[in-house]
This record gives structure tokens, C-alpha cells and sequence, in this order.
DNA sequence: CGAATGTTTGAAGGTGATCAAATGGGGTGG
DNA sequence: CCACCCCATTTGATCACCTTCAAACATTCG
């Protein structure tokens, strides 16, 4: 698997530059009230949650947060799509997922005070900054916002399980497979086509996250376009036989 | 790596029958309490957060909870050993971690209402039961707790994420010194011997954790052994070379 | 004691990494 | 608009690592 060392050391975009934006933006007309925190709360609950909310742009290659920064803040994505990566002591960067819209940045960072990871956006993006220490005093206040939160964490730490049974007990094959049905299963339920999507990340980005090369993953593009599974241009991909393809992550694992 | 698929269905031991411990052990004299989240806590709310505590035993190869399970509480290791675990479709099973004494169990089941994972006892062990329900009650008249908790959370996620570099980047013969490494510092972090302790779980169990065969960690164990890194008899490991062992592991990784 | 489970060791094979080179796009500057 | 460069991707050939299969051995528990 190939390494890549960390080298870009600028300040986080958001300390330097932020880019606020349009503050009508609120929680009550956004898509993703439901898989956000707003969600189960009441209108005037929404309404206090939003008031301690800020908006930013981001762009491409934008850092959100590096790894040792001091946490302050959770992150939604409103629009766009993340990696967070880790780096150990040698440079060598392990991504650790693909966040996308609706989902929270920053989480792994509430027990330590410092960011353990970083984020960067994979497209021009845009999201919601919740400072931390202001959200904790809405939690005294809101019960069903502070529930809301713990499932948002919950379901963090089950989705990390979920790609450790992967990394461990998978082949190549069903690794790959099982990412591409993870992205169509994320389209679905943000309500786009869970067949016909663009990678937003490299192939590099891929193997790295599926603990594979780069020249495995196009290998395996290949192959499963060969098949008929999948057709592939560029980055754009279209699943032509995703039960096959969920079929194949289920089956019994070869080792 | 060795499939087994998981066949019992018993309930869970403490649904069908609690062994509640001696009440009067409480967190005041609890060796744990500055892993616990009692951990920060004056005097008072300790006793608060102590009354809703409920004490256990339970005995080698009990199933403290099953996937599936309703959510209920969440637990702390008074003293003991466990392994936690997820079951695929197929009843292949992999497992997320060896949480010991001081180390919570049941933080994933908290965004899901049901438990996504199993954990059952390595060995006879005690532990406290914490109604998640009355702990929620409790979070709103004691901040301090409600931190406490998130930082858990927080480093429950982040120490999974550590997992992943781990399976993604790393070699088995790294893979297998991180996690001696590792082990070691949980018992140094807990006042035992960092050099010399004995193993709670099988060969399969370690194998199955670091996505290697039985055979690749007997294999390792017995190398490790032929240079003298380390001595094994049995479960009984003794690291005669702890820097050597951590070093390999920051080695950079082959591929 | 016997059965079941856990562990070690050996030999052989396959999967995916490594190395190498060619191909193709996208961006920049002329 | 084109030429150029850089980067991402593809494809091929070889090889190492780790799995698989097999059998013996050790340990625990009824």
C-alpha cells in the first residue's frame, strides 16, 4: 500500500479564513434536519440549537481540523463530502472514513481536547459549526437534544466496528464490494441514486481506506466491470447488478 | 483465519440471574474510580452517581449482553476481562476489542436502542451495571458527569479508529507486536506489570482481533520467542524486549 | 481415562503487494 | 486552441507473505 506523509502544515481554513455563510441558511429549511441534531427536537428547541450554529464554506483540499488541534467545535456537513485520516508517528496516513452530507466531523475528539484525526474536504463543501462548550449548555436545558446527540455518538463508534469487521475479515474482493454497496446505501438514504454515483475520492483514497493498493482497486474495477457488475468511466460509477454485489460482501469470507 | 459461528442462545446471565455483589462496595473504595466516570467528581455526586450503580458477578464465558439486545445499560469492569464482538450474516464472527477493568462496555448500543455487539467474560470478573435511563436523570443536575461521559465516548471512538490504522497499515508480525504493545500499557496504565502478564484470551481470539490465522500467531509467538524478544509459557508472556517490540510497530510499513 | 478443545509445526498454494511502464485527463501557460 | 506537464489510473510480470490444509501434540474437563 502505498505511503504518503503529511506534509501541508497551514493553519485550519476555519482559523484563518472563515467563510461564513448566508446566516438564513437555518436548521428548519435544511435537508438534513432529519439526520442532524435538530432532529426529534421542537420548534423552539430547533430554533435555540440553530442560533449557536455557524455556517461555513469550505473548498477542495480545504483542512477542516489537523490532527492535535485543539477541539473546540463538532462539525455537520451540510453539502459535500469529507475523509478523515489518521497519521501515525512515521507520516503514514490511514483514512478512516468518507463522511458526506448529514454527517458529524469531530466527533473522536470530545475525549481528548484535541483533534485525534483529520478532516478534509473532498469537494467544495459547506457545513455547520456547533461549538462545543455552547452546545453543552443547551444540553442542560434540552433533555431530547442531549439523547439525540448520544445516538449521533453511538452510531459513530458501531460504524467503526462495522469497518473493522471489514478490514479484518474480508478479501479484497468483498472489501471493495462492501464499499461500493456502503456508498449506494448512503445515496439511498439521502435520497439520491444508489446506482449511479461519482467516487468523490481518489482510487488511492480507496485502497487506503480498504486497507488495499491502489492498483488493487483498479484491478477490481476492471473485474467487476468485466463481469457486467458495474460500469465505470472515470469516476463515475453505476451499479448494474447490486444484489450480486451485495450477495458477494455476505457470503462466507474464504479465510 | 478460522470461522465459528455463534450457536448459543441462552439469555444473557444477568437477566436471568443477577449476582449482585456485596453493596458495599462502592466507588469510594473502588480501585477503578479514576477510570470510572466517577472520575473528576466531588464527593456528593460520586454518591449520587453510586446509587444507581448495580453490582455483579459473573463467570468465565457468561454473555453479559447479545447482539440484538435491548439497550439498557452500560457497564464498567470492576475487575475482570472480556471480549467484545460483532456476528455477520453468515455468523462469522469478529472481534472489536479485550476491554478490561476500568474499561466501559456497551457505549455502541447507545445510538441503536439494541445492542449491535456481544460481550462476554474471558474470565470471572465484577462489574457495575449503570441504567443508562438513570444516568440520563443524572446528567442534567451534574454537568460534570455529563463530561465525564462524553469523554468516554470520545475515546471509546478514537481508540477504534487506532484499530483501523492498525488492520489497514500494518504487517502481521507488526500487527501482532502491537498489540503485545499494547496489552502491556493497559496493564502498566492499571499498576500491573507491563512485562509480564498472562493472556485472558486464545490464540483464535487474538488472531480473529488482528485479522490473522491461529497459525500466524503461533507462528509469531514462537518467533518472537527464537530471538528473544520475548518468553512464552502457555498464556504467560513475558516481554524481554519492549523497545525492540515498539519500535517495530512505528517501523514503517512495508506496503 | 477419554473426549474436546487449544496449540504447534510443516508443506504447498493463492492472494494481493511490489516493481515497472504505458496510458489518459486535467490544468496551465503560451 | 494547442502543447506541455503533472498526476491519476491502468495493465503486466514477478514475488513475498500469509493462508490453507494436514497432522501431531498439549491441555483441560467431564
Amino acid at each position: 500500500m502505498p505511503q504518503f506523509v503529511h506534509l501541508d502544515s497551514t493553519p485550519s481554513p476555519l482559523h484563518k479564513s472563515p467563510h461564513p455563510v448566508d446566516t438564513r441558511s437555518r436548521c428548519t429549511n435544511c435537508a438534513m434536519q432529519q439526520r442532524c441534531l435538530p432532529s426529534g427536537l421542537s420548534e423552539t428547541d430547533t430554533r435555540r440549537l440553530d442560533s449557536i450554529m455557524v455556517r461555513h464554506r469550505v473548498w477542495r483540499n480545504d483542512l477542516l481540523y489537523r490532527m492535535g488541534d485543539r477541539f473546540a467545535s463538532i462539525y455537520v456537513i451540510r453539502l459535500g463530502h469529507f475523509k478523515t485520516y489518521q497519521v501515525n508517528a512515521e507520516g503514514v496516513e490511514q483514512i478512516t472514513g468518507f463522511p458526506m452530507s448529514g454527517d458529524f466531523l469531530g466527533m473522536d475528539a470530545i475525549g481528548a481536547g484535541c483533534h485525534p484525526s483529520f478532516a478534509v474536504a473532498l469537494e467544495d463543501s459547506e457545513l455547520c459549526e456547533i461549538p462545543f462548550a455552547r452546545l453543552e449548555t443547551l444540553f442542560s436545558e434540552m433533555p431530547a437534544l442531549l439523547r439525540r446527540f448520544h445516538r449521533s455518538l453511538g452510531q459513530e463508534i458501531s460504524r467503526e466496528q462495522n469497518s473493522m469487521l471489514l478490514m479484518g475479515n474480508l478479501r479484497a474482493e468483498q472489501r471493495f464490494a462492501s464499499f461500493l454497496v456502503n456508498v449506494s446505501r448512503n445515496y439511498r438514504a439521502r435520497g439520491f441514486s444508489p446506482t449511479s454515483f461519482v467516487l468523490r475520492m481518489t482510487r488511492q483514497d480507496i485502497g487506503n481506506y480498504l486497507g488495499l493498493t491502489i492498483e488493487s482497486i483498479s484491478r477490481l474495477l476492471t473485474k467487476f466491470a468485466r463481469i457486467g457488475w458495474i460500469r465505470v468511466n472515470q469516476r463515475e460509477i453505476e451499479l448494474l447488478d447490486l444484489p450480486r454485489l451485495t450477495s458477494l460482501v455476505t457470503q462466507k469470507s474464504c479465510y
